[in-house]
DNA sequence: TCTGTCTTTTGATACGTTCTAAATTCGTAG
DNA sequence: CTACGAATTTAGAACGTATCAAAAGACAGA
């Protein structure tokens, strides 16, 4: 289990001050930050560091393969810098939360040939979907709501 | 195979003329259309009618459950009338085709109790993500890229 | 026809992300 | 140590997609 930051010094690949502390900030086992809460937690370390550099930096990081982008179905992109273990999501529907999981039966998930159309295949992404706790509750007694 | 305007019809649910014609638009056995695309395509039977009201009636259909809403990776939301046959899809990271595929294995994938998290399920979004022939090559023989 | 309700329209607005151009920083060679 | 070119960062403008608000319109029942 090798630090994003581990990874990163091994490769030809200018290690900034901003870039660094993108690379700490997304540390951890189930880190799905968002690119704004990414630079509000860099700019704790680093207080000038601006949201574009932020945005360049996820680019580049899910471009090289060391973080993996996550769409998370309504909100904001989600950025996960666990892609050394293969493993899916299960999302919140309601607030997005997202959480790691290992379905089982993955493996053995697989698209007939006659039914790829001639696309190369990169990878596959499985998400579940449903409500989390909280969210499940406020659902059943909605509070506010309009008419 | 019932078709969209079909079952639309024995729920009720006032359908207007602009609601009608975005169900025509949306019917078929692989229909994955844009927002603006199915606003193109409704504007050719009734001038008049508006992205918003694209929109409105869009998001009525998913909530009722008529249209499955797909993130497309990266670009704008699309609409998929065939909701009632179980499938899922199969995309181009390049320029968002998209298609039904019906892989296997998909009955049999399910996240075990322990990684729930009190979460209530409510569906699983599979997406075989990949080039499509034309983009693969294209990704090949790069055009006028920058430097 | 009048009235109330639901639907549509238009234009404005929000949001997340990317782009642009200028400024800064870095590595390297002299 | 200094100067140079290249890479990086910055702030703010621009972009595309989606939603919202208010007014206008359509429809059904009285």
């Amino acid at each position: 289990m090798t630090e994003l930051l581990d990874r990163l010094r091994q490769r030809e690949w200018r290690l900034t001050a901003q870039r660094r502390v993108v690379a700490q900030v997304l540390t951890g086992e189930h880190v799905h930050l968002t690119a704004e809460a990414v630079h509000g937690r860099a700019r704790v370390l680093l207080p000038e560091i601006s949201l574009a550099t932020v945005y360049n930096t996820l680019n580049e990081l899910v471009a090289m393969g060391e973080v993996r982008e996550v769409q998370a179905g309504d909100g904001p992109r989600r950025y996960d810098p666990n892609v050394t273990s293969a493993h899916q999501h299960l999302q919140c529907v309601r607030c997005g939360a997202l959480w790691d999981v290992e379905p089982a039966g993955a493996d053995d998930l697989a698209l007939p040939v006659d039914q790829q159309r001639g696309f190369r295949l990169l990878d596959i992404d499985i998400v579940f979907r449903g409500l989390c706790p909280t969210c499940d509750q406020e659902a059943r007694a909605p509070a506010a709501h309009s008419a």
